[in-house]
DNA sequence: TATAGCATGTAATTAGTTACATGATTAA
DNA sequence: TTAATCATGTAACTAATTACATGCTATA
């Protein structure tokens, strides 16, 4: 029986304590979201699918006051995590990038559209570099849960290679026109 | 009607020419495909409905020996291209990127374990870096045909940035044992 | 004569999003 | 009392991949 990665997704996040179907898409929105995004539409078939394979273990929570189901990693699931981390299946990739399909198609436009376009794809970067800055803890995490902040730093700093790339590329287009 | 980000692939490739489904995925494969791949399964299909809504048309081409048909770009089809291009809609950007995932969860791994998946992000990356490398053309394209280069040289430098990244956090786990 | 490349297409499957439906609790 | 948040789920849909089926032509 194999999983899909956002199984994994799933996984990891209840590594990390017990947790319900509505605070895993919470933290995958603040954190594995901008690599790994996942929706409710997953994330409870999902559950359901892992606790039948046995590698999570759900329970009737009633410590709180709303009804809730609230699930646990068990020791298939964290074998099953800890192997997938270890595996050395190739590694998944994929982006889609509109931005940058857009721009490669660009030769269709004039030097004011070409420019507009590059300035919209940089306000975008600049917008998710924002946001993810404002996710970054001050207080250092201690050593045993560095790996989060340490991917969360990545997105800060791929987002500001976007929008560094944009400025050459504007600066190139504005160049072109003088020529 | 609206069209799908693909059918503007499709709409974007045949401006540059006649074009039969086998070549535009051939080029799609050795351009776009890094920020936004397409398959068979949804290039024909794409032809055959862009054919029906008038923005291009196919011809039985037989100055080739072998059966093909060729598509060109009609003037709805370049409107519809310039249109999507300039539109001011928000631009969709999704990644995802397995190795990113694992090391989000990589503090369920010991140092060993954590620098083997440093050190296989990279070398993925390393290896996207040479493909494109190997893709980019000597001669200055002409003015009006800069665009796929400039985004070319961008998937090379964003590869870079990823191989470096990777150097970092490798040296930052390398200095974690010590402590 | 066999293999690589050209060429077209579909069916089945998987993955994922969006919209909808429901309802409780808490804080303003 | 009302809006925000907590909470669970499903159905319909869209997008995309993979595998399969077919067959021709050029070249080694």
């Amino acid at each position: 029986m194999q999983l899909s990665k956002t199984a994994y997704v799933v996984l990891g996040m209840l590594r990390l304590g017990r947790r319900t179907g509505y605070e895993i898409k919470s933290l995958v929105d603040v954190s594995t979201r901008f690599f790994w995004a996942a929706s409710y539409g997953q994330i409870y078939p999902e559950l359901k699918r892992l606790e039948e394979a046995g590698l999570v273990t759900g329970t009737d929570d009633d410590s709180h006051a709303r009804r809730r189901r609230a699930y646990d990693l068990t020791e298939a699931g964290e074998r099953a995590l800890h192997d997938w981390l270890t595996a050395d299946a190739p590694l998944s990739l994929e982006l889609r990038h509109e931005g940058a399909l857009k721009l490669f198609f660009a030769d269709a436009l004039d030097v004011d559209e070409q420019l507009a376009l590059v300035r919209r794809i940089r306000a975008d970067h600049q917008r998710s570099r924002d946001e993810l800055g404002a996710l970054h803890p001050n207080p250092e995490p201690a050593p045993d849960k560095r790996c989060p902040r340490r991917v969360l730093e990545w997105g800060i700093e791929l987002n500001e290679f976007y929008v560094d790339w944009c400025n050459r590329v504007e600066r190139e287009i504005e160049d072109e026109r003088r020529t």
